[in-house]
DNA sequence: TTAATCTCTCCAGTAACTAGAAGGTCAAGG
DNA sequence: CCTTGACCTTCTAGTTACTGGAGAGATTAA
């Protein structure tokens, strides 16, 4: 499989899978004679395994450590459950902080009368 | 008042406010016989309005052009709703992101035992 | 053979700062 | 007067996770 193809079976464009392995989160491939990157079966799972993680929003080391646990027959899920847990933290967080802003901004749209006069409630709490 | 000064009155770190002047995003202040940056209350009132205005996740052209209206005595005030409607669309966006985000990965992390197996619904989910 | 389509590497840019280095300035104390 | 420490200056580079594009070689189909 050239990158195209592994790119089109991972669903990750193909300057991210050079990317991946880049910085080495995953294993760099082999080449063709031409010096073309080829991928097997293995190679295209890891891909999909990063894309999936990087959609629940794992940073790239979180994905590292994640792949290497994936790859570990020892592996315990509590290592799993740690790393996911953290980001399940994380989004809380982030859910709580959109919350408030929501809360405010929402506030101040809807007393600002979004008419031609310069009176407005938001710019006054801005300022 | 020198630039310490100012971002203390400002709540923005001193980095940020040189930042701030070199983007264009506030006036580049006026300098003492040694070069040294100078700020008044107008100038500080505006880098008050750019945190304000970043708080609530606004990005640099957004505040641009919210502090260009808070300047402008002509502005209207359908303009400013216009750009805070905006930035609302986007929290929600960004919301409904987290909430499914949020749905299944807490969904998984509850289904993990986090024992000491490597059986683990995380990791089968994302492989 | 030739044109289209891959593929390669390398460089630069994105958002919004932030860190650090090297060096000039200022006010207070001895 | 000198020093010390806090402050200021500019400049470069790093952060996250890619993405775009240039210039050049390889492959494939007609």
């Amino acid at each position: 499989m050239n990158i195209s193809a592994a790119s089109k079976a991972a669903g990750l464009p193909v300057k991210t899978v050079r990317y991946y392995a880049d910085i080495g989160l995953v294993d760099a491939p082999s080449r063709s004679d031409a010096g073309y990157r080829t991928y097997d079966d293995v190679a295209v799972a890891k891909l999909v395994f990063v894309r999936r993680s990087r959609a629940f929003g794992f940073g790239i080391e979180a994905c590292r450590e994640l792949l290497s646990l994936y790859q570990d027959q020892d592996r315990t899920s509590s290592e799993v459950k740690r790393i996911a847990s953290k980001r399940l933290v994380e989004i809380e967080e982030k859910q709580r902080e959109l919350q408030s802003l929501h809360n405010e901004l929402a506030h101040l749209v809807t007393s600002c009368r979004g008419d031609h006069m310069p009176d407005c409630p938001i710019i006054d709490y801005l300022g």
